[in-house]
DNA sequence: CCCCGGAATTGGAACGTTCCAATCCTCACG
DNA sequence: CGTGAGGATTGGAACGTTCCAATTCCGGGG
């Protein structure tokens, strides 16, 4: 079968391989697999030819050990369901792939326990930096990991953490759009649903509540989530309070108001109007009004912030805050009588 | 400030620098911190305090090395915005956690060569296995792929490729549930909106046409994509043609398409009834009925699979399908008059 | 004909682990 | 008080690369 020497079960063929294959050394063949100038044109020939026939692959493990570098990120995402965390995912994906880097992803799904743990692997696999699309952890783990490794959060500015970059959008702004929006088509009991104990979900209560003082309206704030669920009780909460506009913490739970608001035979926007925040694509179909970010776009700025922090490990922290901007869609409308 | 010898530049503390500060050998420190039941108390102690003070982290890439096993799984998700795409990937994940492995996630989203390139990538970091959710991959490249490493496509059965395994729904019955519950509803006029030119799209189209036919009506099928805009299109053309119920090929068409009618001002479901097709989480809200495939157990089972595979290499291929149902909420309803 | 310079090539150390085989130690037993 | 068993510990090879320093090769100038 083969005239070679030991053979039993098929190994992977190594560079140890090629380079035998090809009558070189694996110095060599190391060189002229990297594409360096200085290996004779025959030899490269030789050695591609050997490395083509052996199906050989280079092993990236090894390779990083030695280089100390492994060219890969690890990115956190807090809940795949949520779209909008997959939007921002992609950002960050086009980006790396434009520096050139691979991507560990992991979630923290079920809770802050698995987040923990799930970054830590991340450190063992000696990713070369972190991002955060969203989190639950604290700011003293938080700093402990940037310690560690460069470190970006996207979804909430986060300052006062060495090492520690951020991408968000201005959800305080962001809230205020909404309201001027609403207060403008004459809508005066806007209730806001919120998206519960967190922190952007304070911002945009802030913003919100901060907006209707100024347009010298009674605010109105239902608990909710940034959940279908959370949103969907929380708009009959509102309407039962006879609000004519919700301002809806995200767009997932717009779109629970929605299905609430159907429910009960409200219509949108003749009877409530519904404005919802984040701008995830879907929405356009659904012709929802949202306060969008941009959410790619702050993936990318997130992958980017990581790719310099990489080079200047020492830079200071900064702070991206992103524009949002107002999308008036189908769902808002005229204040009724 | 310290008292050592060599303290350059802060690296990263090894086994090594545990070892030395616990007094023990590298040997001795590494068992110990595997747990290994043969160190003597005093001396774990020591070490694990040790590997705390330092802030140690084991190095996989070096652990990877010598083991000949990365413990991790790569997967290629064919589209990110596709909440269904989403969904599926949860299920690996967790999955691929019960199992104690990592996943390395990548996109092709955009050509079929970064597809190619990026899957390359996934080899040369040694992934164990493979689970590709939905690809546009040649036999040829799958089949290579297969050869060197446990393969497992979500989202079509892909039989004849030894060494790979397949997770999809039964398209063909699931599309026959659809026409079903639409005909037992009074419609005559059901149409489809196709999903484009490939694997899913053909064999959904097909057992439309073919309970079309059981029921004795004339099929009525309409250009669409797997996408918003594909399914607005197709639903314009459809009722332009006539019909009073569509059956469309995907989830993000039908929704695509619920914006269509609304744009003409057909209610829902009294002038024209819409079934989608995937089961993404998020419909419930939006009240659409589908035909709903388990998909995160789809990303289980395919996760699953996987471990066996890796488990035993030469096991024969098997393909699961699993099992769709309709799922009926209020957009579709009887036929008008 | 020798020597030199530069290009091409090579050996070997290093990266941080794991794990085998070998050594060390301790103590019970004869 | 020697011996051996068995637990605890250790040295060192190995994993597949990269890259530095060293070596070989070659032709042309002196």
């Amino acid at each position: 079968m083969s005239s070679s020497v030991a053979e039993g079960a098929k190994r992977r063929p190594t560079l140890h391989d090629v380079a035998a294959r090809a009558g070189v050394s694996k110095s060599l063949a190391s060189l002229a697999l990297q594409g360096s100038p200085k290996v004779a044109p025959a030899s490269r020939e030789a050695i591609l030819a050997a490395a083509n026939e052996l199906g050989y692959r280079p092993n990236r493990t090894a390779s990083s050990l030695v280089r100390q570098r492994t060219h890969t990120i690890g990115v956190h995402i807090l809940d795949l369901h949520n779209p909008v965390f997959a939007e921002i995912l992609d950002g960050v994906q086009e980006a790396a792939r434009g520096h050139d880097y691979s991507t560990l992803l992991v979630t923290g799904n079920a809770d802050p326990v698995t987040e923990r743990t799930e970054i830590t692997r991340l450190l063992e696999s000696r990713v070369e930096g972190l991002v955060l699309i969203a989190h639950r952890l604290s700011d003293e783990d938080l700093a402990a990991i940037a310690r560690e490794v460069p470190t970006v959060v996207v979804t909430w500015r986060t300052d006062g953490i060495a090492g520690l970059d951020s991408v968000a959008g201005d959800d305080l702004a962001g809230a205020r759009l909404a309201v001027d929006h609403l207060a403008a088509l004459g809508h005066a009991r806007i209730a806001h649903i919120s998206g519960g104990d967190n922190r952007i979900a304070r911002e945009r209560r802030s913003g919100y509540e901060r907006a209707m003082a100024d347009h010298g309206l009674d605010p109105l704030v239902v608990d909710g989530a940034f959940t279908e669920r959370g949103g969907y009780a929380g708009a009959e909460a509102a309407v039962d309070a006879g609000a004519t506009a919700l301002v809806v913490a995200n767009d997932l739970a717009a779109i629970g108001a929605l299905a609430a608001l159907r429910a009960r035979g409200l219509r949108v926007p003749d009877d409530v109007s519904v404005v919802g925040y984040d701008g995830m694509r879907l929405l356009d179909s659904l012709d929802l009004t949202t306060v969008a970010q941009p959410l790619a776009e702050m993936g990318r700025v997130a992958a980017d912030l990581l790719m310099e922090r990489i080079e200047a490990p020492d830079r200071p922290s900064t702070h991206r805050l992103v524009e949002t901007r107002l999308v008036p869609r189908g769902s808002s409308g005229p204040a009724p009588d």
